[in-house]
DNA sequence: GTGCGTTTGTGACATTGGTCACACGGCCTT
DNA sequence: AAGGCCGTGTGACCAATGTCACAAACGCAC
């Protein structure tokens, strides 16, 4: 730790050194390979909701996430928006780009106060060159990146409806970060109605709805932040993904 | 050349002896490198239809198309299926799962009489630790894939209607296949409606009605299997993604 | 040609869900 | 307390489209 905080993070720039080191992707390094990443990488603070690229923009380099969240999102040119992933601690954004050069598909924002590592593209693609366990590491995202899209085609493509589509979100809540309570699985809620619309792709207003229709049902039950999902089961039967 | 045709397909299972190879990833391996490859692969003909894998199986190698064509499908409780990739020659199936050892999220199917080179699990991820322009070809599918995927969710999430979809579709295949004509640009159409509901996701009959609105608007011509499409423009203003 | 299976065309109808319009409540600042 | 902003709840309305039910056209085998 050198500077003091900003935006409410304090800035680490040597792996070796950090405290939020998980066991996810690039933080998986052995020594030799950090002290080497450590030489070539920038490390900046931001705040929640700073632009890091944008749709169309070709890649500069590699972002990696330290501490914080953040979000890709594709719009349309009527306004619509859709957001594609999550990008938590550990992860990378772009990667895909950095490696093929071609521009980037997504537009990327921190979605909370946010330290970030940036290597330069070039700086990158020869470091992914010299050190095996790189190549492993890039390798590995690339394949929960196929995945997660995976994931999110079968739910835009085979839901019938927006309730399934909710429904199946509110699952991966549960089973994400769902905390068992006597009376069922309670989960932080960190999405508005608008963003949630914008995860399951549809307006926010059917959000509201069918979340009211859950609340009746006595499926759910909501108390500012936080909900608790009573009846995961009939969450399910909706689902026919 | 070893054996006679079968399913109409003419077998070979030298690569370095294949009339077909072609610019397109694990053709392109060099001579040594090739040499291994043979020794550890098998190859096989395949009618039209044939199921290679399904969805929720482990994955026990992968496959390489040489010749002819496939498909990777979803499908719904519901009986509601999606058509998420179409896979053609050089192309691989199933690489993610072969490298994650996760079951499959799709199902695989021969869309015309093809010829296959199949590799086991354990053969496939031990070659690709030894030779480095496999491990090379094998990043440039992942990152492929992921192109594919982020085109399709961008597609299923973002269109506001069929008809954007479907214009999306005709688009597309202009640009891949399409051969200029004096009347505009003509594509030969191997999907039936039904499979390309599937594909875009929605129903036939919806197919249906919005080819022949396009037909009435003089946008397009269906003559037999070839269509011409005459006002490009038309489509692409249709278009807001 | 004849016949059969597949593919495509179309009408009628019900439902979903997008959009607009506006009210309400919480929270923050002044 | 007042005002404003943001997120949420809700009613009304309508366009898009899924579904069912047939009919027509096409392609292929005999």
């Amino acid at each position: 730790m050198r500077n003091g905080p900003r935006y409410g993070v304090q800035i680490c720039d040597r792996c070796g050194e950090c405290p939020w080191r998980n066991d996810s992707f690039f933080c998986q390094f052995d020594p030799v390979t950090l002290k080497a990443f450590d030489d070539i990488t920038f490390v900046d603070a931001y705040p929640e909701g700073a632009l890091l690229f944008a749709e169309g923009e070709l890649p500069r380099g590699l972002y990696i996430v330290c501490y914080g969240s953040a979000k890709l999102t594709i719009s349309s040119g009527g306004g619509k928006k859709l957001i594609t992933r999550r990008v938590a601690a550990g992860e990378t954004l772009g990667l895909t780009n950095v490696m093929s050069g071609k521009p980037y598909k997504a537009t990327a924002e921190t979605s909370s106060p946010s330290q970030l590592k940036f290597i330069k593209r070039e700086d990158f693609l020869r470091f992914s060159g010299e050190y095996r366990d790189v190549s492993f590491n890039i390798a590995r995202q690339l394949i929960e990146e196929c995945d997660s899209d995976a994931n999110q085609i079968r739910a835009l493509g085979l839901a019938n409806s927006a309730a399934e589509r909710l429904a199946y979100l509110l699952l991966s809540w549960c089973d994400e970060s769902g905390v068992a309570s006597k009376s069922g699985m309670r989960v932080y809620v960190s999405m508005t109605q608008e963003e949630i619309s914008q995860t399951i792709g549809t307006s926010r207003e059917t959000v509201s709805r069918i979340l009211k229709s859950f609340k009746d049902k006595k499926i759910i039950t909501v108390r500012r932040s936080s909900m608790t999902v009573h009846r995961r089961h009939e969450l399910e039967d909706l689902i026919l993904l």
